[in-house]
DNA sequence: AATAGAGCCAACCGCCACTAA
DNA sequence: GTTAGTGGCGGTTGGCTCTAT
């Protein structure tokens, strides 16, 4: 029986040696032909599990350590808009692999982007209604549902995107009475009884823009990406 | 200290698309 | 046009670790 019949071949976990091995000859003969390649390396592995190993540990340039905040804020935004196309989002995270962006997701994201959906739920009738309906030190008289399109004119937004370009950065004009109104919202939906305080505490996570008034600073409450995140709540609503 | 349950993550599986013969 | 081989992708699993009781 050959070293490379399917029913020799070894499974589980990689030891130091193999992965030395692996590394030697992707080294020489490229990231390419991995059947041939797990033949020539020696190794009682199959092509794809050699691939697999590679791509989502031994490659150079892979970041090992923990997920930074700016890449999970960039995980739910993508998400959002592409669903759990793994390794279309892994190419927009440097170092990053699909298989390690999907296991952050089920363990740590998932619950936090549907809470968020929950909490938008809620309000976003309650928003958009105080919205069109606010005068505030603006005249509001020609806003209507058409209107919602403007974000400009009825957030006060400083620099503006499409929804579809933008990743961040979209942020209320700091002072803007729109953004300490949507504020008011969230906390509004939020803070009501101890199942509510958690609650905010998952939105808190995902969207530090709207929550200055629980411990973010007034910085982070107009820096960080607001039409983005909003966009699919409207949109959809 | 023991143990059950939850969480995490590396690895595997099955499917699909592409390509060459 | 068909088929076999291969690589890539997303879903799932198994085992290890951590935590609560």
């Amino acid at each position: 029986m050959s070293i490379h019949d399917p029913r020799n071949l070894r499974r589980g976990p990689w030891l130091d040696e193999e992965d030395d091995r692996l590394t030697i000859t992707v080294d020489a003969l490229g990231e390419k032909h991995w059947d041939a390649l797990a033949k020539q390396s020696g190794l009682r592995r199959s092509g794809k599990s050699c691939r697999l190993r590679w791509m989502n540990y031994l490659r150079p340039n892979l970041k090992h350590g923990e997920i930074t905040d700016e890449e999970e804020h960039i995980i739910l935004n993508l998400h959002k808009q592409w669903g759990n196309k793994w390794s279309r989002i892994a190419k927009r995270l440097p170092g990053r692999t699909d298989n390690e962006i999907k296991n952050y997701w089920r363990s740590h994201l998932k619950k936090k982007a549907e809470a968020q959906q929950e909490c938008f739920k809620g309000i976003k009738e309650d928003v958009k209604r105080d919205f069109l309906t606010t005068k505030g030190d603006r005249n509001f008289d020609h806003v209507g549902e058409s209107s919602m399109n403007d974000k400009e004119d009825i957030f006060g937004i400083s620099s503006m995107e499409t929804p579809e370009s933008c990743n961040m950065d979209i942020a209320f004009e700091s002072g803007s009475p729109y953004e300490s109104r949507m504020s008011d919202l969230i906390s509004s939906c939020c803070w009501e009884g101890d199942q509510e305080v958690k609650h905010h505490e998952d939105c808190m996570g995902t969207f530090p823009c709207f929550c200055s008034e629980v411990g973010s600073s007034s910085e982070e409450s107009t820096t960080h990406g607001v039409w983005d995140l909003w966009s699919p709540i409207w949109e959809t609503g």
